[in-house]
DNA sequence: TTTCTAATATCGTATATCCGATACAAAAGT
DNA sequence: ACTTTTGTATCGGATATACGATATTAGAAA
C-alpha cells in the first residue's frame, strides 16, 4: 500500500480508522462508510483493500463463529494508524474550523 | 475528475483549496504541500490536475506578465469546493480532536 | 545574443481506489 | 433437503493520483 496517506491511500486510513474503534466486517464498514459519504462502496472496493491490510499485518481476523469475518488492528496497524493520522493531519490541519461549518 | 470527494479525488481537493485563498502557480502549490506533507510532487502531478481543473473550468489563469501562470477559482469552481468541503467533513467528522492532538 | 535557469508541460508507467458483475460459502428460513 | 439471503471474494475495466524523465518556453543573466 505504498506509504499510507500520500495522497490517494485514504480509503486505507479510513478502514484503519474504523477498525481501530471496534471489530469489524467488511459488511460493517460499508455501511459505516455510506453513512458518512451517502453511498455505500461496492465489495469490489472495500474486500481488497482489507485483504491488502491483511497482508501488510496492519489488520488480523477476530476469532469467531459466523460467517462474518470481524477485523481488529494489529499493533504494527496501530502503528501505522497513528503516523497516517499524524500525516493527515499535517497535510490538512486547517480544515479545522471547517468543521464547525459544516459538521 | 468524476465527483471530487469520491475517495481518491483529494489532490483535487486540496489544490482547489489553496487557489481558493489566494492566486497560486503549479509551483506554489508543490512548495506548499512541499511545507504540509514533506515531500515536494512532482511536476508531473501537479501540472495534470491544473490541466483537468482548468478544463472543468473549476480554475482559471489570472492576467498576468511572467513566466508564472496564476491561477484562481472560478464561481463554478467555488461552488464545486463548497460541496467537496461538505462532503470532506462528513467523512471525516470524527478526525475534529485528532487535530488538537497532532496540531 | 547567447546562456542559464525556472516554470510549465507531456510521456510512460505504476498503484490505489472505484465500480458492476459474478461466484462462492455459510447461516437461516421454508 | 432446498431455497433464499447475506457476507465474502475475485474479475475486468476505469480513473486519479503518483513518479521520474524529458521537452518546451520565457524571463534573467552573462
Amino acid at each position: 500500500m505504498g506509504s499510507c496517506c500520500d495522497m490517494r491511500g485514504f480509503l486505507s486510513f479510513i478502514v484503519l480508522r474504523l477498525i481501530s474503534r471496534k471489530s469489524m466486517s467488511g459488511e460493517d464498514i460499508r455501511e459505516e462508510i455510506k453513512k458518512r459519504r451517502g453511498t455505500k462502496p461496492s465489495p469490489g472496493t472495500v474486500y481488497p483493500v482489507l485483504k491488502t491490510l491483511s497482508e501488510n499485518g496492519f489488520i488480523k481476523e477476530v476469532e469467531y463463529a459466523g460467517k462474518e469475518k470481524k477485523y481488529k488492528l494489529t499493533s504494527k496497524g496501530k502503528k501505522e494508524l497513528a503516523m497516517a493520522t499524524r500525516k493527515f493531519c499535517m497535510i490538512f490541519y486547517d480544515m479545522k474550523e471547517e468543521f464547525g461549518r459544516f459538521c
